[in-house]
DNA sequence: TTGTTAATACGAATATATTCGTAGATTTGA
DNA sequence: TCAAATCTACGAATATATTCGTATTAACAA
């Protein structure tokens, strides 16, 4: 079983979101996606070599430009952060996040027609 | 304006729970109720000396006993923190983390009947 | 009164996350 | 070729969160 005990970091996470999207990169790349105007290249590189110590994420050193891509699910990471925010913000209740997520970020038209749909489907 | 520009940590959060519950609390109260195995009496009275150095919680010291009280606000502390996961970890859909909450921690047929009343009085 | 219990205050130890500086290696291009 | 640019490695500084030990003070009970 590939690892999804570890809980990312929020400088991980963000780490994470890229490779995901991407599939595949490079620190550079990385680095510049998240374009952070506060921190420098090497700060991305050591939390991506942390990340790979982790088990996070594997890496092809072949070349010199190392390539990166995530090691852990993302469904799998996205549902355990969620079921700890429920636990620990919104005492379990799944409901009350949803309706706190909806009331909040004003969701689309379109969005509310999917989240019925998705909503009906679980019925 | 009450002060709601601090993100609680973690601890912090689990505090603030009991606050929000209680209204009003002792330390020995909320370490009660955390019930934490892992941590002693001392270390949650230090946290919520932070708390109120920070602002977070207000606290009456009339008698020997403090006793506390939660400043921050629950809904928009809640609408922060769904905020940033949202963003963190969605990528800016809330749509996405709805159905990542549902899907998981599977919500009772009433939960859902609830959200969908929810969803109609959005539009 | 006086000793025990229970509370706060506070500094410091520990753990963890983030950031950077610098050295050394490799690639690139003039 | 060889200098500049680019990359990794790595230790260390910094920041923040958590935990605890201990001193002191207040309340209480015998």
């Amino acid at each position: 079983m590939i690892n999804n005990n570890i809980k990312p970091t929020e400088g991980e996470m963000e780490i994470l979101q890229v490779l995901w999207q991407n599939g595949r990169a490079t620190v550079r790349e990385v680095h510049e996606a998240l374009n952070k105007k506060d921190s420098g290249y090497t700060t991305t590189l050591k939390l991506m070599q942390i990340m790979h110590e982790k088990g996070l994420v594997e890496r092809d050193t072949n070349q010199k430009t190392h390539i990166y891509k995530a090691l852990v699910n993302q469904d799998k990471t996205e549902k355990h952060l969620v079921n700890k925010m429920i636990n620990n913000v919104f005492n379990g209740s799944a409901a009350r996040l949803v309706m706190q997520a909806l009331g909040n970020h004003k969701a689309s038209a379109d969005e509310i027609e999917e989240i019925k749909k998705y909503l009906d489907s679980l019925k």
